[in-house]
DNA sequence: TTGACATATGCTGATATGGGAATATATTCT
DNA sequence: AGAATATATTCCCATATCAGCATATGTCAA
């Protein structure tokens, strides 16, 4: 064995730049686009784009639809949820900065360290 | 040019699945732990923990402190927010649910005007 | 210092990945 | 049917990644 699977999640799908300029793209965009607009727009190749449509596609993070001989793409969001859900319960490890200043002793000193100069800092926005 | 440079940020970080079992642990425990403890708890080998803490450690998603010759480990949410500062940004396409609906009813709307033999038309508006 | 313990790093092999170019597969138009 | 258009797929290459094993580095204790 050697890598782990690592294809067919919605966490590896968006470790992608590209394919979250790609999902960017599709959530501006009212409603759904063609590869042709998506191409023109992203200003890739157009292989790039279907190839990076494609990862989105087979771990569900978009939709297709046929017109024509155009492939109308769309956000599916559902799939991003699974990782809203995931990364949200790690929330109070950035939202109560007292129970973040508790658990460390750098932290302790640097909230010292802040409260002394807050005098100082009064003038500096 | 191959692959993109793809480390050094929190979304490739979290794409390991045992890079988030590893953060789940961190933040399960009751503050710090060392990586024996953390190795004893998931049952991988040593340099598999310290390896997959090297990569959280680059991109910031965990702290070190040394103590004697062990080394405390402790989560660093502040990276974990610029995840979920992305993710959340798609909030509507899972959330509202009417608003899911009338998109979708529009792009069928459109489908179906395509479909049904519109072929005077040629391109989007 | 020597030795035991804790952790990190280096090396290798197998595999996945992304980009580029060429090609294949529809689908519409004439 | 044949040409043109839109999109997907295939092949190759360079590189990144993970696991496993061996080894180096750092720290405490006797």
């Amino acid at each position: 064995m050697a890598r782990a699977p690592s294809n067919a999640d919605a966490f590896t799908a968006i470790a992608e730049p590209r394919r979250r300029e790609l999902l960017n793209l599709l959530a501006r965009g009212d409603g759904d686009q063609d590869v042709s607009a998506l191409v023109e727009k992203l200003g890739w190749t157009q292989p790039q784009v279907s190839k990076h449509l494609g990862v989105l596609r087979a771990v569900g993070l978009v939709s297709v639809v046929r017109r024509g001989k155009r492939r109308m793409y769309s956000l599916n969001g559902e799939e991003l949820k699974t990782v809203y859900d995931w990364v949200r319960s790690y929330e109070r490890f950035w939202d109560h900065q007292l129970l973040r200043v508790k658990e460390r002793a750098e932290g302790m000193k640097r909230e010292r360290d802040a409260v002394e100069g807050l005098n100082k800092r009064k003038a500096s926005p």
